[in-house]
DNA sequence: CGATCTGTTCATTTTTTTCTGGACAGAATG
DNA sequence: CATTCTGTCCAGAAAAAAATGAACAGATCG
């Protein structure tokens, strides 16, 4: 599953790693880097976002200097659009941000350490659209049902009713899961 | 998101609902199957499964009856192959289950309706795994980490631990994210 | 201003995931 | 047994998701 990148030197968090010296062009990644990403990919997928945005965050986590978008495209071989869109979503869910750099006036991007305005953001992007729709689904299934008068109908009530007990626990676990998240 | 499916009729458990007599060829799903599909498309979506097992596994919910896998792929218009693989995930995860009809050499599912089976083995099955990498691949970082002696490597063992912290977080909740689907 | 530099957007291409349908294996049937 | 019936598996087709790169818009600079 995991994407497998070269295993590589000359970042500036490894630069006293021991320098391959390569003859070809130079190679991209240090080891740190590659596991630090592969992790926050899987992490990002499970998310159901794509792999582009955990290799961006996952360089960023491990960089202890700001990077411009161009650096970090270098860097990781990516395109200019996928590492725009991909910071774009990071900063949408607060999971990175951009400091200032004199000089230049590139936007300089560092992650951001605490992951729990991104998990609050997501939950709250992601899932509680989700839960919302759900129980607008289950008011129009109960409106349905009190149509037909079936003998069936009542079995079909017992499990709208068991359903919408799920809708509820979920709906319950979200404050507590935020709570637990930002401790 | 959520696919359309045609509103039709002639359910075992809408035979009460107004015959549309239609010219055509017979439509499949009530409004209330297409409604619970949908439902659960988007649930099953979110937790990355195939549209198809949602498909599968909302068809099931609101059945009143076991059907058998022809009968799915019938109403669903979908391949045996989908549906047969289809069946085998919900079953390995304890959503589906057969049931014994006399006369009928085929199998027969049902929903299993309490759904925590279903939340415990995905749990057990999908996120442990996640985690547990991330562990190994957080051991493997600290040990490349050591090698390096530069001025960075504070900054980067205060992000490892930061790391660290997170995948216990995830770690702790696990448990209590079970106990409180299953009470 | 005109030239350059940054970053966004989006149509197209590429990659990945999912679905399909037929070959197949095993079980029940007669 | 030979035949039929059920369901699994898997190679190829189709669909969906993600990545690319070039056109573009808005700064900033000289």
């Amino acid at each position: 599953m995991p994407a497998d990148y070269a295993p590589a030197a000359h970042t500036d968090l490894d630069s006293l790693e021991q320098a391959p010296a390569s003859t070809e062009a130079a190679p991209l990644l240090s080891e740190l880097e590659v596991e630090a990403i592969d992790l926050f990919i899987s992490l990002i997928r499970l998310l159901g976002m794509p792999k582009s945005v955990g290799e961006l965050y996952g360089l960023l986590f491990v960089s202890p200097v700001a990077m411009p978008m161009e650096a970090l495209m270098d860097r990781l071989k990516m395109s200019k659009g996928s590492a725009s869109q991909g910071l774009k979503l990071l900063r949408s869910f607060g999971a990175v941000k951009t400091v200032y750099v004199a000089g230049d006036r590139r936007d300089h991007y560092i992650a951001e350490m605490d992951l729990s305005h991104f998990a609050t953001n997501f939950i709250k992007g992601e899932v509680q659209p989700h839960l919302d729709n759900g129980l607008r689904r289950l008011d129009r299934m109960e409106k349905l049902l009190s149509k037909f008068p079936s003998e069936n109908r009542e079995i079909a009530e017992n499990r709208l009713a068991r359903l919408r007990h799920w809708h509820e626990k979920g709906q319950a676990m979200l404050p507590w899961l935020l709570k637990f998240l930002v401790s």
